[in-house]
RNA sequence: GGAGGGGUUCCCGAGUGGCUAAAGGGAUCAGACUGUAAAUCUGACGCGCGAGCUUCGGUGGUUCGAAUCCACCCCCCUCCA
């Protein structure tokens, strides 16, 4: 194998994005080469989530560095659900679904890795492909033997719901672990994979399966961990009003996208630069150092937001993000041209279709999802949260008209200082 | 199989016959202040314009009246076998 242009670690280290690492000095030798490593995506859901980038961008910056990422997309432990840190215990989703899901996952990681790069070519693998055909008996005997079930119920991840009153753990999912081993062997065998990347939350999972390689193969394999991000005000990362935070375009728009991002707070926007863009951590940090000696706002989520938007939904997402952007934030809506208003349609302003002449601002809020009910839309209103075109709405009475309309057919609807909706008549 | 404990509004969690749409906390949303930030303060937080209606695992019952009492059922936890 080739030998690798940078080391790898002290990149990730200079990211904050090393949690755990396996024989930490020995890792590093070893990366001295080209070599496999992997992560896993399980599909619980049918699109992946901006926490899973962290891990995915780590494989991209593994490969810039000379080393071939593997994606391993969960189409068997995706069937078992992984309880490593989860409170309670999880529905099971159904085959089929869990068979489209796969599908799904396996062309967003692809997105993000190069298949045509010699030796260090990224692969994208399914585990279904080699556990659907262990029979029980096999597993048990060849797999199972190799774990302690002492062992196995001292690790953290599972501890809180061994603990726990009122918690408690099925079998199905207790087995997890030694299904997510039994992958990091299988693929230290077929495509000698000797590392393993994940999330904080993977470490039991990841030192399981170090464990399974050694006794199955007599291998030295490696673990490493990527921590978990958090809000510097301790809050749930990756959530927004309208729920988690999707790289499907069509979950979450392009520009919804990009507004996630131009919002980090600023206790967080370097960090999030270093763990989701690949601007150079001696970059970053001038950034941060321009910005607090600048006053007034600082310009590193506007980087933060045009980085990561460029890198999940390319130039062209980024381009339109900016535009609805620009044309709501910036200033005067009633400058807007009638062919800047059906550009905003086109970009990926939520939009909706008024079928009547004129239409009562209550039912308007409620159809185009800015308020859950029409006391909710009241209250808005009473609060003086809701205008139409840049005019606040004073009454519950107001009505789309053509009068108040821009070119006689648009209205932005706004909700709250950053909800934007465009309606339109078909009149 | 036996014994005990438990399932309350998004989450945690009080409530053990009327004063309870249901304490308190968290999360969330809006307003003010700002920088489409943070912190802080104020308000909202089942549905309905309203009279009011629908909620406390499920079904049936007792009662003028139930989340609260009874019966059966489902699910979870702990201990014993």
């Amino acid at each position: 194998m080739s030998a690798t242009s940078i080391d790898i670690i002290e990149d990730l280290e200079a990211r904050g994005l090393v949690s755990q690492m396996t024989s930490g000095d020995e890792l590093r030798v070893f990366l001295n080469k080209g070599r496999t490593l992997y992560s896993g995506f399980d599909p619980t859901a049918e699109s992946l989530h901006i926490g899973n980038l962290v891990p995915l961008l780590a494989l991209r910056r593994f490969q810039m560095a000379g080393h071939r990422p593997i994606a391993l997309v969960g189409g068997a432990t995706g069937l078992i659900g992984d309880p490593s840190f989860k409170a309670s215990e999880r529905m099971l989703n159904s085959n089929d679904t869990v068979a489209i899901w796969v599908n799904r996952l396996k062309g967003q990681v692809s997105q993000f890795l190069d298949f045509d790069r010699g030796s260090s070519s990224a692969l994208v693998v399914n585990n279904l492909d080699w556990v659907r055909d262990l029979n029980v008996l096999d597993f048990l005997r060849d797999v199972g033997k190799h774990f302690s079930v002492n062992a196995m119920i001292q690790k953290d991840s599972v501890r809180q719901r061994l603990d726990r009153e009122g918690a408690g753990i099925s079998y199905t999912e207790f087995s997890y672990m030694i299904l997510q081993s039994y992958d990091f062997a299988e693929l230290y065998s077929r495509h000698d994979c000797t590392l393993q990347i994940g999330g904080s939350d993977q470490w039991g999972n990841i030192t399981g399966g170090i464990d399974l390689a050694r006794r199955l193969h007599r291998a030295q394999v490696y673990g490493l961990t990527i921590p978990l991000v958090t809000k510097a005000d301790g809050q749930k990362f990756g959530k927004t009003e309208t729920g988690t935070v999707w790289l499907d375009a069509n979950k979450t728009s392009p520009y919804a996208f990009y507004q996630f991002w131009l919002n980090a707070a600023d206790a967080d926007a370097y960090t999030f630069l270093r763990f989701f863009t690949f601007l150079s951590p001696a970059v970053i940090a001038d950034i941060e150092v321009a910005d607090k000696s600048a006053r007034g706002r600082p310009e590193a989520q506007g980087i933060l937001a045009k980085e990561v938007t460029r890198l999940v939904h390319g130039e062209e997402g980024l381009a339109a993000a900016e535009r609805i952007s620009g044309a709501l934030f910036s200033g005067d809506l009633t400058s807007l041209s009638a062919k800047d208003c059906e550009q905003l349609k086109l970009d990926g302003l939520p939009s909706t279709a008024l079928a009547g002449a004129a239409r009562n601002i209550v039912d308007v809020l409620v159809d185009a999802g800015l308020a859950q009910s029409n006391k909710m839309a009241r209250e808005f209103i009473a609060n003086n949260a809701v205008s139409v075109n840049g005019q606040r709405v004073a009454s519950d009475g107001f009505s789309l008209i053509a009068d108040v309309a821009l070119f006689g057919k648009y209205f932005i609807v706004r909700r709250g200082k950053k909800l934007f909706h465009l309606a339109y008549s078909t009149e």
